[in-house]
DNA sequence: TTGAAAGCGCTACCAA
DNA sequence: TTGGTAGCGCTTTCAA
């Protein structure tokens, strides 16, 4: 392999001047500048990433945490990862997947040994044990998620409190007054994973302003937790006439249970999804549905990352704003 | 942070000594060994990533590059890496996150500058003109997949054509002889992915050899998609009793169709599904699966470019035997 | 506008 | 069994 000093042989210049070419740190003449990227494309010179981190103290590298449970999203986690890896790119930075399981200890490990500028984390709780780590860091995170105590760690998420609301006054719009929603499994609740909180909360708050009947119920993805959910809506809110549903998992069983029960969307009852757009399109009817812009997610928490190791402002809490659109599940109520 | 200077100041012991201890490449007393571990301790002793990369041309980093587009089966995309993150961790290294998208550039950036010790490449097409690249690098690769030509890159995969023949043979053993394979979509065949290939070869070979009547349909992974091919399995292989469905995506709809056309299973109609062991058992009914060991196929890739990196004797091509898991969706065909 | 050279923190060779 | 030390390949300060 090539290094910069057979590049600046090649080239007849020093190697301070290969590396002020390379970084732009300096100027340089375009002769001095042409002659060595001849040189660099001719020996097909790239640097070596750990003299660099060893010399610069960075690595344009960052660290992205997921979790491996197989009982979250899959396909939205995957769906941040590549976002995040996207986003990287684009600032010059690769990104070194961590899983959650290596907890704190993961984190510090390489943080400490330098093997990246910053980290990204996902999955975030409430109470999370890693923020006390991560705060004591000599590089800085960015959560995707929003813990109870975000102090000292900037954070990025759809605003959900303000997607549960959005959803309730596109249906109480549309005409409807008795609405449910089928949440996340309990498991999530337990958890401590705060965005379902934070839609229950909104749910709850519009419901109120909007002076509407409402009722909220977890659900396990499984076709018995959705039987079971369903009926428990009827039982309880007999005359329902449409359905917020915060749980991608359950969200085809639901559509199926719904027609099942002998009941059609929108016409007997009408869905709002909380989902990604190609979930909602890929269902048997395109659904009404609040994004969950995982793309935008991740890209933001990668500028936020950039912003920080340049020094550059950011908001400590950055909550996006929703974005509702009416497909093929939602009407006015029968009758 | 702590250097490797002040551990030694620390322990009273010279720098080498220190690295030694780390290392384990040669014999250190006891009591020094103590002493210096006292120290990393103490001082919360991480060694610069970089600078070891620099002094030792190992980074203790695999690339992984994922697709990700997202016609192609997330879930399963994500068992691989994750196994590939557990795996590398517990051999000490850690995942370089990559995608498909950045092609042959990525692979050679990430090479060239000494990011990696080994790269790992994840859905490889028949003729992928990344292979030539591969090959060129110094650091080893080893494909999950199994190109046209492998020769010089380790390649590990579930034996595909192996396990065709293990669906039809328990098929055939249940006294089955006219059995259709829903297969993938055609846009699977087309992008050369040679799974569906190698399946498509093993089940046709299976079924001469086994002396049955039998018929294959790519399958469109959409409501539309699944109806046309249930009609055209039952228009050209009348008095079907038992369906391969190599489809994931599919094979809830799959299910879901055969159900509405008034056929139970597997009373009237047996499944053997080719999918990962979870999506099996979360279907409506467990079904009887040849299992995709997403977890051994990543662990086995690590493991083999560990292999490589330690110059130990490999495999070039090492294709997993099949397990098929009988559950409640196959018995024999009715009348 | 450019060059010289001192590190960055570690590994591994050469000695003892 | 241990120490000394020369690099690994780059960045960046100081000089010119």
């Amino acid at each position: 392999m090539a290094t910069i000093n057979d590049v600046a042989r090649a080239a007849g210049v020093s190697p301070s001047t290969v590396s002020y070419v390379l970084s732009g740190r300096r100027p340089i003449s375009a002769q001095t500048r042409e002659r060595v990227q001849a040189a660099i494309a001719e020996l097909g010179f790239h640097p070596h990433a750990g003299a660099r981190a060893l010399a610069s103290s960075r690595t344009n590298v960052l660290a992205l945490v997921v979790p491996l449970r197989t009982d979250v999203n899959v396909p939205v986690i995957m769906q941040f990862a590549t976002a995040v890896v996207t986003a990287s790119r684009t600032h010059n930075h690769d990104v070194l997947l961590l899983t959650k399981d290596e907890g704190t200890a993961g984190l510090e490990r390489v943080a400490h040994s330098t093997m990246v500028d910053a980290l990204i984390v996902m999955d975030v709780e409430r109470d999370d044990v890693r923020l006390q780590a991560l705060r004591k860091l000599k590089q800085p995170s960015v959560l995707i998620g929003l813990p109870e105590d975000p102090a000292g760690i900037a954070c990025v998420d759809l605003d959900f409190e303000a997607a549960a609301a959005q959803a309730l006054r596109h249906l109480a719009w549309h005409g409807h007054r008795k609405i449910a929603l089928v949440g996340p499994s309990p498991a999530v609740y337990k958890r401590g994973t705060t965005y379902a909180e934070r839609f229950l909360t909104g749910f709850t708050d519009a419901s109120a302003a909007l002076d509407l009947e409402t009722m909220t119920h977890p659900c396990e993805p499984d076709r018995e937790g959705v039987r079971a959910c369903l009926a428990d809506i009827d039982a309880q809110l007999p005359g329902v006439t449409a359905l917020v549903v915060h749980n991608e998992e359950a969200l085809r069983m639901v559509l199926e249970e719904v027609q099942a029960g002998g009941r059609r969307v929108p016409a007997d009852i009408s869905v709002v999804a909380i989902c990604p757009r190609d979930v909602a399109l890929n269902m048997p009817l395109p659904l009404t549905s609040v994004d969950i812009p995982a793309h935008d997610v991740g890209g933001l928490a990668v500028e936020t990352a950039m912003r920080l190791l340049d020094g550059r402002p950011i908001e400590p809490v950055r909550l996006l704003p929703p974005t509702l659109v009416e497909r093929e599940s939602t009407a006015r109520p029968a009758g």
